[in-house]
DNA sequence: TCTGGGGTCCTAGGACCC
DNA sequence: TCTGGGGTCCTAGGACCC
């Protein structure tokens, strides 16, 4: 726990809208959004949001209800780029920057203003400019003791804000935040703070931290201390190189009980994980294949698997087998997913059972050169036989068949 | 907001061991 | 067969984030 920290959060200004604007200027001052590949708006700018248009927003309401709003399909390869570019401006000032997320990152600045011979706040003005100036991007930032506090800064004044919380202002911000509002605490939580009377994030850090122990668990304990100015959470600048899970997911309506085409929507999921997988050179010791009904339940089995693979085809035919574990026919599912858990690299596998491992082997050599392949002509080339109808199938039931014709089935 | 997709971390409780 | 007390590991599920 440490006294006297300071730290920094940036946080872009709607990021991936205001990416679009900077690469294409003649869409400043229009009302944009993003999202359009996936059917809800993702991002979306300040004009759009003057129209009354909310994030998580269905693409075809937009374009039905306003018809005036620049609909954009994700262009995450460039965001990335402006991410970096973004992160890098930090770090001109600061050695430990941790991205968090692609728009946001903490900075440690503390013990920065003698060698920099700037104050704080004056570091946090260059960063500032240098991103509005290099990549005509607009920026909230927020300087705190705390990671806790910074975000809060950061979100205090936005668009392009600059907030400095210090060790004696604290009060001034946390009195006025409502509990709901804190960074790590989220709807369950506010609801069993209001139930204590607890309304703003001044009462709760006045409450002793002995009451908060008793009645809530330890990330709330932290979050306690950083609202009181004692740091907790540290930037953590290590780069993320391995993932402990890897899922993808598909929604579709109408939801459906049809063991055919929810089977080849759960083979699709897995091929898309095992594609991720391979890239990063994991593999996962443990797999869950999940079905969501219309109500939101769950129903879930997780497959221990003997050998760890990211070849689908291994992972394909676990999930026929187990379907019939989690499936009702009289129920209709709108949600199937694919989770590969527990991943490992090559290295730390003790290759057990001869007969398996070679198999594997052939199927993973068989992929990784799929994988060269699609890489060098940037293009999906070669798609499992068991994911035909999924690819058949688009989102929202349209019946739109997608499918090139040098197209190669396994 | 009747709700998309991809992640992480924490905890309670069961299984199993001595 | 019923019985302590204590430990570890694992799993499912909750809660949260962007």
């Amino acid at each position: 726990m440490k006294k006297n920290q300071v730290i920094l959060h940036i946080d872009g200004d709607a990021f991936f809208v205001a990416v679009e604007v900077a690469k294409n200027p003649k869409l400043r001052g229009l009302p944009v959004v993003t999202g359009e590949e996936r059917g809800i708006v993702s991002a979306l700018s300040y004009e759009a949001k003057a129209l009354g248009i909310t994030r998580g927003m269905p693409i075809f309401r937009v374009k039905k209800e306003f018809p005036s709003v620049i609909v954009l399909p994700g262009d995450y390869k460039m965001y990335a780029k402006y991410s970096r570019m973004m992160f890098d401006i930090v770090r001109r000032y600061a050695d430990d920057v941790e991205e968090y997320s692609i728009d946001e990152c903490f900075a440690e600045l503390t013990g920065l203003e003698p060698s920099l011979k700037l104050s704080y706040k004056e570091i946090a003005q260059k960063i500032k400019k240098e991103v509005n100036d290099e990549l005509d991007l607009s920026v909230s930032v927020g300087i705190a003791p705390t990671k806790v506090l910074a975000k809060i800064a950061s979100n205090w004044q936005k668009p392009d804000g600059l907030t400095v919380i210090t060790e004696n202002n604290i009060w001034d911000f946390i009195d006025k935040m409502s509990v709901q509002k804190i960074w790590g605490i989220g709807t369950r939580t506010a609801e069993k703070l209001i139930n204590f009377k607890i309304m703003t994030a001044g009462n709760f850090a006045r409450k002793s931290v002995d009451w908060v122990r008793e009645n809530f668990s330890k990330p709330h304990v932290s979050i306690w201390h950083e609202l009181n100015g004692f740091s907790i959470q540290s930037v953590n600048s290590l780069t993320k190189s391995h993932y402990s899970s890897i899922q993808k997911t598909r929604t579709f309506h109408p939801a459906t009980s049809s063991a055919q085409f929810l089977l080849s929507q759960l083979s699709k999921n897995a091929e898309e994980a095992c594609t991720k997988a391979r890239h990063y050179k994991l593999f996962p010791k443990k797999i869950s294949i999940f079905l969501k009904d219309q109500n939101f339940e769950f129903s879930k089995i997780l497959i221990i698997m003997n050998t760890p693979t990211n070849a689908p085809e291994l992972i394909i035919s676990l999930c026929n087998k187990e379907f019939k574990k989690i499936y009702n026919n009289e129920i209709l599912y709108r949600t199937t997913g694919v989770i590969l858990h527990d991943l490992v690299t090559k290295e730390s596998m003790q290759s057990d059972l001869f007969g398996e491992t070679k198999k594997v082997d052939r199927f993973e050599l068989i992929h990784e050169r799929i994988d060269t392949l699609e890489k060098k002509f940037n293009k999906k080339m070669v798609y499992l036989g068991s994911t035909h109808n999924a690819r058949k199938h688009k989102r929202g039931g349209t019946d739109i068949d997608d499918l090139d014709s040098d197209l190669l089935f396994l």
